[in-house]
DNA sequence: TCTGGGGTCCTAGGACCC
DNA sequence: TCTGGGGTCCTAGGACCC
């Protein structure tokens, strides 16, 4: 039924390029429930750092109207009244069954772009699938068999109206995790683009729902009547692309090759403000030494170091500082970037400001393989030679033996910066230790 | 008491050039 | 009275994503 086209008059809907988006239900809730199968049906959230805000809810919280990124303290007493079961967040944990499901989707196909850890778009145009529908739910049954995630999955022309489609498939339980675009009526097509609000359509946010609601634009059937040029003045020209692709026609290609970060930042807001200067000075050496891991791990050096400092927000006498240094010449070398950012705090250091979070940023990045011939009149090579070499080894001894297994003085200072992070779950996956235990009566 | 941690892209406007 | 016209590059800020 679904490989004859119940509608020859429209094109769109049977286009060559068919896209299929794959979403993890509430994804960290789901890595907790994996190891917790006594947490079915019950009401989950995952905190943020320090255990500030709610990052991820069960289907049964978001029924008690607990919105996404919501701060705990401010749902203490629903939280508690509703026996909500609560987690720190385990991103080491999560991005391991992320990369299960990678593993699994790419073994269906090779065109595959991971979009994000709990997301991936696939190009399904060359396969041979008769029936969208019966494929979807193939493919959702073997990943909640194989990995134990539950996924919903939209399959569409492009990959705009593939995210609405997989979110139809989430809301709407009527369609079992899975709804396509593809070989439906025009009528259809139309009722289920106008059961979706411009606020759940892809790149349109608070703003612009806003700015739409005024144009008297509710919902994404609206939205993708509108004229070309005028989606443009309102929206931009992503917002233009953006119309094409509800319309069935892809503009926005599958991203495959990795893309080199424009900018890399790490940073964290304190378990406690403070004004400790060693405190401070851990704090940005750990995120200095974080961030150029990244940096190495990506090829490249950078030319432009950052440090953001602020107190707390939320308190009255609210402060921030931003600094920049420029390097003469790029640099992947973690304990020059440290001695640099740290001198530049000591320029900030006021006593008495209670400081409550630091972020550290890199910019500007040249491929690292470069560096050798550009930089012959700029530096001293060999002293230049050494620290690549220095990186590299400390690196190599990283990779091998976990993270911080050997790191800069600096980062031990004085740890007392470290969020809070009370109610986290055994590291199931990245720890012997932490395994969980089975009994077998005989 | 308690409010996360990452990223990208686009546009407008100013500086500067010829 | 008349007060060039383009082009490029850079940056800050706004908007979005998960």
């Amino acid at each position: 039924m679904q490989n004859s086209n119940p509608n020859p008059d429209n094109k769109n809907l049977f286009p060559d390029k068919v896209f299929a988006l794959v979403d993890c239900n509430n994804f960290f809730v789901s890595c907790e429930r994996l190891f917790r199968p006594d947490l079915e049906a019950q009401p989950v959230v995952v905190l943020s750092s320090n255990d500030g805000c709610i990052i991820a809810r069960s289907n049964e919280v978001k029924a008690f109207h607990i919105p996404m990124g919501a701060p705990a303290f401010k749902h203490e007493q629903s939280l508690t009244q509703n026996k909500v079961q609560r987690f720190s967040a385990s991103f080491e944990l999560y991005g391991n069954i992320s990369r299960r499901i990678t593993n699994l989707i790419s073994e269906i196909t090779p065109r595959i772009e991971v979009y994000s850890i709990d997301e991936s778009f696939l190009d399904i145009s060359s396969l041979s699938i008769t029936n969208y529908r019966a494929w979807a739910l193939g493919v959702r049954a073997r990943i909640l068999q194989e990995i134990g995630i539950p996924v919903s999955i939209g399959v569409a022309p492009s990959k705009t109206l593939a995210k609405l489609a997989s979110e139809i498939a989430k809301q709407q339980p009527i369609h079992q995790g899975v709804f396509s675009f593809a070989a439906v009526t025009q009528q259809a097509h139309d009722t289920a683009l106008s059961s979706v609000s411009t606020k759940d359509v892809w790149g349109i946010g608070r703003r612009l729902a806003l700015r739409l609601k005024v144009e008297g634009i509710h919902n994404a059937l609206q939205l993708s009547a509108l004229a070309p040029r005028r989606a443009q003045q309102l929206l931009s020209i992503r917002g233009r692309q953006m119309i094409a692709e509800l319309k069935g026609l892809s503009c926005f290609p599958l991203e495959q090759t990795h893309k080199l970060q424009k900018s890399i930042m790490r940073g964290r807001t304190f378990g406690e403000d403070t004004n400790e200067k060693l405190i401070i000075e851990s704090a940005i050496a750990t995120m200095t030494s974080r961030a150029t891991f990244r940096l190495r791990e990506e090829g490249q050096a950078t030319l432009r170091a950052g440090l953001f400092i602020e107190t707390n927000r939320h308190k009255p006498g609210y402060q921030h500082w931003y600094r920049e240094i420029i390097f003469v010449a790029p640099t992947v070398d973690t304990g020059q970037i440290i001695t640099d950012l740290c001198q530049i705090f000591s320029t900030i250091h006021e006593s008495g400001q209670l400081y409550h979070r630091l972020n550290v940023y890199l910019f500007d990045f040249v491929s690292g393989q470069h560096l050798q011939t550009d930089l012959l009149d700029v530096v001293d090579v060999r002293k230049h030679a050494k620290a690549v070499a220095r990186m590299e080894a400390i690196d190599s001894i990283n990779s091998r033996f976990g993270r911080d297994h050997i790191y800069y003085a600096a980062e031990n200072l004085n740890k007392a910066w470290q969020p809070r992070r009370k109610l986290t779950t055994p590291r199931y996956v990245s720890s012997w230790k932490e395994l969980p235990v089975a009994r077998i009566v005989q």
